[in-house]
DNA sequence: GCATTTTTGACCTCTAGTCTCAATACTGTC
DNA sequence: GACAGTATTGAGACTAGAGGTCAAAAATGC
């Protein structure tokens, strides 16, 4: 459960830092929030992370979880990925290195990140060619469960299929 | 209100076919909804396209809309726009060349196409590294209105800003 | 035209997410 | 360390988009 790239300890500084300095108050929900949602190590969404942070805070309520999600996504310490579900997934945002495109299973939960570092270029074509200020880019693949299964990376196939 | 690239007459024969080949009936509240979605200029909600149907038969129902828009997205005719809000947008499909990425404005509705033609190469690509079959792919851009604007293409700045 | 079977409209239900408001607890000051 | 002031919280009501139900209506094949 302990985080390998950095130590949480040393994350949960920057956060209560973020906190202050924007003149929020350090709660243990908050905490609680952040330990689940950092700690957590899968994309997850909302009603996932408020059963993780109530196994750490059991006073942890729904609202404070839709509350504290746009905190911790401004942090930068989780950030949000839309993969076009009626629902929203997030994910703690550890290795911040080069942009992320999403390979989406169309049958189950499952989201596999890769690599597209050519996004940087096309941002700034974008913004070049439009005179306009890109503010964030999102790129996704969809495929079916048994083939991303084949590529060994779903490992939820036919567990949560709907 | 005629469309400009294909008569509408043609492609409304398209979509009677589609219909009659799945073993679907034609019914005037699909007719009236195909007409709406497909002459309709710009991206559209299931809520403006339940009342521009209802301008051409005022017996078209929500459900009937919500019941409809799978099967003309399925033809073909129609295409789904998800930019990450708690509704979706559709769009005539009336020009299948090159890719499209869509570059959305945060502050109003407006969404503005723009060719994206590397991402059939960058199809082939995941699909080659990860062994998968790409079902579909999506490339978005955010922005500001006032940027948008900036550029010439957004036409709705202030009117619609919620 | 008629029987069969799909489709429809009205309305009910579902679910993710947001809001309200009284009760609670954090923070700076003493 | 206690206190006052104020942000935050939890419970539960609420919202909005979307989809389901079922009797009534209408399209199709004969």
């Amino acid at each position: 459960m302990d985080a390998e790239i950095k130590s949480t300890t040393d994350v949960k500084d920057t956060f209560t830092d973020f906190l202050t300095s924007k003149g929020l108050r350090v709660t243990n929900q908050r905490l609680a929030i952040f330990d689940a949602a950092y700690n957590h190590p899968d994309h997850f969404t909302a009603e996932d992370l408020l059963e993780r942070s109530r196994q750490i805070d059991d006073s942890v309520s729904r609202a404070t979880v839709y509350r504290a999600l746009p905190i911790l996504t401004e942090s930068g310490l989780i950030r949000e990925v839309d993969v076009g579900r009626d629902y929203k997934f997030y994910m703690a945002n550890r290795n911040a290195t080069t942009f992320q495109a999403q390979v989406i299973c169309l049958d189950c939960d499952k989201i596999f990140e890769i690599d597209a570092p050519f996004m940087e270029w096309y941002g700034k074509t974008v913004a070049d060619k439009l005179a306009l200020n890109v503010e964030s880019q999102r790129l996704q693949v969809t495929t079916h469960c048994e083939e991303l299964q084949a590529a060994g990376s779903c490992k939820r196939s036919g567990e949560k299929a709907s």
